[in-house]
DNA sequence: ATCAACTTTGAACGGACGTTCCAATTCCGC
DNA sequence: GCGGAATTGGAACGTCCGTTCAAAGTTGAT
């Protein structure tokens, strides 16, 4: 399957539609002839590329799990900022795989396979991101950073959440006061911090 | 309809198996025919006291998400403490709802009907979470206060989705550190904090 | 130019879905 | 305990789903 050119351009049309539908409307919302209609392609052709409807869905899924992660596997010296921009651009520049991202948390919760990926990519998080809290404050125990590494993912995924739902809400914003930028008082964690 | 006890008796029947059926499967894995076989009722009766699925669906999500709000409608005294405890709690302990309160995120990103209900009942809890927030400190401005909130919240989502996903992740130990409790240093907002 | 391998197409199939309908039964105020 | 209203159960219906299949067309190495 898909060794001549034209099998591969009509596999690439298929991933994109299955991707668009999948972020408008959710994988409930997904069949295979809204899928081969928008890609322009018989229903046959999609048997000839792809298992079965499932098949596909998870290809993409799998792909939207990956793009969650700026440039993986590269040096491993990122910045806790850094994590953290590249997240929040990816929440708010590519909507349409930030959706299906968002809705793999729900969805994982009910769906086995699906969980397990979720939990995997995860745990993959929680490495790099609590790497960088060490590279942050060398002080932190290795537990402390997972810790405050877990936390701190959970804010930006909540927080993601809410600028996909709530039109206007300014995530960067919210993002930056995690760590402390802005300047502002009243950040997470140090509610009645003694000023001055 | 439902004017009769029995009629009210398979009415909470039919709603009981629907929520567990939502909080296992999700809803993509839900039919009409798990939801009668469950509550051991003829599809004829099912009719007789919904108008659709979708029908009995929906109340089942409106009442997942008036139960996120403990005791509503109260006299408003709640320290942030007090709502940060109801929504663990929530999550931690009834876990059929909470799951499908999650799940109504992820859904709500492409579910027109179902994100206007979410939109609604987050705002209301916006409310609430700044309301509070300016309790415990009043030097907080009115924007500064929901800010403050909004980030909480997504923190509180955060971590309740991490906690569903993750079996062994302890939500209640993180939620604390969101404002400051446990002593510990590392809290979100202070990554550097002078120590001493 | 040849030809085997690859690709395309849509009709056809079986199963599952939500909903309708109505005869039989049960409920409960009188 | 009578009688109208509410409730019950499940067969039947139309629709839409994912998948199969075989015949026709296209590709590209030789």
């Amino acid at each position: 399957m898909a060794n001549y050119r034209v099998g591969l351009e009509t596999r690439e049309r298929i991933l994109d539609a299955t991707r668009t539908l999948l972020a408008e409307d959710g994988i409930e919302g997904i069949t295979l002839k809204r899928i081969t209609t928008m890609a322009d392609v018989g229903v046959g052709s999609f048997y000839n590329l792809f298992d079965s409807k499932e098949a596909v869905v998870f290809e993409v899924v799998r792909q939207a799990l990956d793009a969650v992660d700026p440039h993986p596997g590269s040096s491993e010296g990122d910045t806790l900022e850094d994590l953290i921009d590249a997240f929040v651009t990816f929440m708010t520049g590519s909507s349409t795989i930030a959706r299906i991202y968002l809705q793999l948390a729900g969805l994982g919760l009910t769906d086995e396979a699906i969980a397990a990926r979720v939990l995997r990519s995860h745990r993959r998080r929680v490495q790099r991101f609590s790497a960088a809290c060490r590279r942050d404050d060398p002080s932190l125990t290795p537990d402390a950073a997972r810790e405050r590494a877990e936390t701190i993912m959970a804010a930006l995924t909540g927080l993601g959440l809410t600028a996909l739902i709530d039109p206007g809400f300014d995530m960067r914003a919210h993002a930056d006061r995690l760590v402390g930028r802005g300047g502002q008082p009243g950040n997470i964690g140090s509610p009645s911090a003694p000023p001055v």
